[in-house]
DNA sequence: CACCATGTTCCTTG
DNA sequence: CCAAGGAACATGGT
């Protein structure tokens, strides 16, 4: 990395754009995984074995991706790194997303929702005692990583639960029925995101960029065909008819069907 | 102009 | 301790 520029110092923190750049200057990409909806970029510096980890988050607009030598910079970049030839952008509209060092936010993350260490059983353990509505703790992080306000929607309305039960008013069979459709809403998004993967193949979707992370153009189309609730209040529910509704939980909106998820 | 938006964190109130 | 609600962050779409 030849060098970084950062265009929204809040992006960084805790680290001053200085002290972010510093950090980086010198160290390669080496490696990359996800835990919820963080990234984490693994980088080395050339001398030395010790790995430094990037932890990066897409907020709700934003997106990273190599962009080929000589084009313009979009207008909301955010963080730009100098790679050689190509430069790594992190542009964001609305500057939600974080591109940190600081990776404390990982330690309070719930189980990852495709992996063994998430159980039925555990995910009633972690529900019964709770007073809390069901889409709202769904939305809860440490309950389990990375479930966002669509999919929350739609693994309910795959469960057949409604939005407004109680945690702890759930049986044990409708938890179970709920951690099911949870990983099948899960694994289908990603069916659809793998799309544009992370091997090569999004440098032909897409004529100027490389898309890695986040969504492109022409992917929301395909990606919203497969929302049964999602944004479709008024509209008939797939399985029954009945309008689909809307209301408003913890300031976010909830989408569901008032005849297949009854309280 | 008003209202809404894929996310998180912080703060206040009950 | 828990839960609910609002504001903040900043910009764009309808």
């Amino acid at each position: 990395m030849r060098g970084v520029q950062v265009c929204r110092p809040k992006i960084v923190r805790p680290d001053s754009p200085r002290a972010f750049a510093a950090k980086l200057t010198g160290a390669r990409f080496v490696g990359v995984s996800r835990r919820g909806k963080h990234l984490l970029f693994e980088l080395r510096m050339l001398n030395s074995p010790k790995p430094l980890f990037l932890m990066g988050h897409l907020g709700m607009t934003g997106r990273m991706y190599l962009l080929p030598p000589q084009s313009p910079l979009p207008k909301h970049a955010a963080v730009v790194m100098d790679l050689g030839p190509r430069r790594f952008v992190f542009e964001d509209t609305r500057y939600f997303g974080r591109l940190t060092f600081d990776r404390r936010v990982l330690a309070r993350l719930g189980p990852e929702p495709l992996s063994v260490r998430f159980t039925p059983e555990s995910f009633w353990s972690s529900l019964k005692h709770s007073r809390q509505a069901i889409k709202v703790k769904l939305l809860d992080q440490r309950l389990v990583a990375g479930i966002g306000n669509i999919y929350a929607s739609e693994a309910l309305f795959r469960a057949g639960i409604s939005p407004l039960k109680r945690c702890c008013g759930l049986s044990q069979s409708q938890a179970a029925r709920l951690w099911r459709a949870i990983r099948h809403v899960l694994r289908q998004a990603i069916s659809c995101g793998s799309t544009v993967p992370l091997n090569f193949a999004g440098a032909e979707a897409s004529a100027d960029r490389l898309f890695y992370f986040g969504t492109q153009p022409g992917m929301i189309d395909y990606y919203e065909e497969r929302l049964r609730v999602y944004d479709r209040a008024g509209h008939p529910c797939p399985r029954c008819r009945a309008p689909i509704r809307r209301l408003a939980q913890a300031a976010r909106s909830t989408f569901y069907c008032p005849r297949c998820q009854r309280r």
